[in-house]
DNA sequence: TTAATAGTGTCTTTCAGACACTATTCA
DNA sequence: TGAATAGTGTCTGAAAGACACTATTAA
């Protein structure tokens, strides 16, 4: 069986702290299946395509207008039923980005949703539980990964970071474990000679990252304490 | 573009302590790519498929006979190059097995390879990238999952889970501490009344899975060290 | 000086690894 | 009894958490 295959990237980014969702609108068309839904923004597989990577970069390019901080294939779905017209498959990604970088393109109605809203509107197709399993995958990682360092910008202060963490595990960490479990980990680098102030208080050392991606052997969230 | 897409299960089993993945030999046909190659046994999508859960079972039982013990997908992979004949997709799945259970299909030659032996053939398409992206997935989830508990019948005993533990790990771990783990993290139980002896000595409990998956906060091998 | 935040040092607790010990079977 | 494997107890060292301490800025 012949089919089309589109791509689907949650596009996140973090904004006053709080994880939101690049949603569109759907057009209001006759044969167009879920008219006025916000939906994820997604592209189908072009010809041209050297391969998936090439048309997700293409895909996020066009809907963001820059280069992402961090892609990862997350799940592919597929099923007669997501969408009305036939059957069909979604590979979807999870992108990280700087929302301060985008301008959004107003003609296809594009915009930030916070994901507690967005999980509570029901979606186009199941861009409901792509969401989801997309959200799922990204509280796990903060457990364990460096993955959040990609929602700062290049260059940032370690109470940042902390803050992000924070921010997505849902708890306070302590200062002096959480730097020397970050620094062990070797995955920022300091930028000489740079200091920023926030505030009229201590000015806090900028940091940057050295290595993309790092898995630490244990949890920030220590889950199975009853 | 409208394409095909191919399911591609990675059947791994172990066999004498060692990783093995199921192959099939490629026909000798005009058009068929890959003559006689050896390749992973995939399938393709049908209409009558619910989902690709449904397509994915629908082949490994095709393929092996038996309900598996364990399947996850593992990732999509697509480009230009992979088949010769056009841009194709291949949605990639990771399934365990006990191969004790299986009657290999004689007619589509099948035959179980050591993961070590394949990775040093050339196999049809990407199917070495796909079998390599397999085992990477596989060597990491055991650091820090119950995932080798599938690789076991269903009912066994801790010395011989520890034993699967160490094959894929590579290395030794201390009795004492992985009891203390794996009893923690309750992902088995033990079976009342039962026991089983191996040789001439002491019998073993045994146990039988509880929960199906388990993530334990820390890893198996501490990585770290230098 | 104080307020506010950045960053460090130290004590305690927790957990994994090392390893010695006991338990149960068969010959 | 000894050989072989199953299973437990205890000590130790490393890492994480708690928390008090110092450092640096602006007003």
């Amino acid at each position: 069986m012949k089919l089309f295959n589109s791509i689907d990237p949650v596009i996140l980014t973090l904004i006053d702290g709080k994880l939101h969702v690049l949603l569109i609108e759907r057009p209001n068309k006759e044969n167009e299946p879920f008219p006025n839904y916000l939906s994820l923004p997604g592209g189908e597989l072009l010809e041209e395509d050297y391969d998936l990577e090439a048309s997700i970069n293409r895909i996020l390019k066009a809907k963001t207008g820059i280069e992402v901080n961090y892609v990862e294939q997350l799940q592919t779905f597929g099923n007669k039923n997501r969408d009305p017209r036939s059957w069909t498959v979604s590979i979807s990604y999870i992108a990280i980005i700087n929302h301060e970088k985008v301008t959004l393109n107003e003609t296809n109605k594009a915009k930030w949703v916070s994901v507690s809203e967005a999980k509570k509107m029901h979606l186009a197709f199941d861009h409901n539980e792509i969401l989801n399993i997309a959200i799922q995958r990204v509280n796990n990682k903060v457990n364990y990964s460096s993955l959040p360092i990609h929602f700062l910008p290049e260059e940032f202060t370690f109470p940042e970071l902390q803050k992000v963490y924070e921010e997505i595990l849902g708890e306070t960490l302590d200062k002096s474990s959480f730097r020397s479990k970050i620094t062990d980990a070797d995955f920022i680098e300091v930028i000489p000679d740079k200091k920023i102030k926030i505030g009229a208080f201590r000015p806090a050392q900028l940091y940057k990252i050295k290595n993309q991606i790092h898995n630490f052997d244990s949890n920030f969230k220590r889950k199975n304490k009853m």
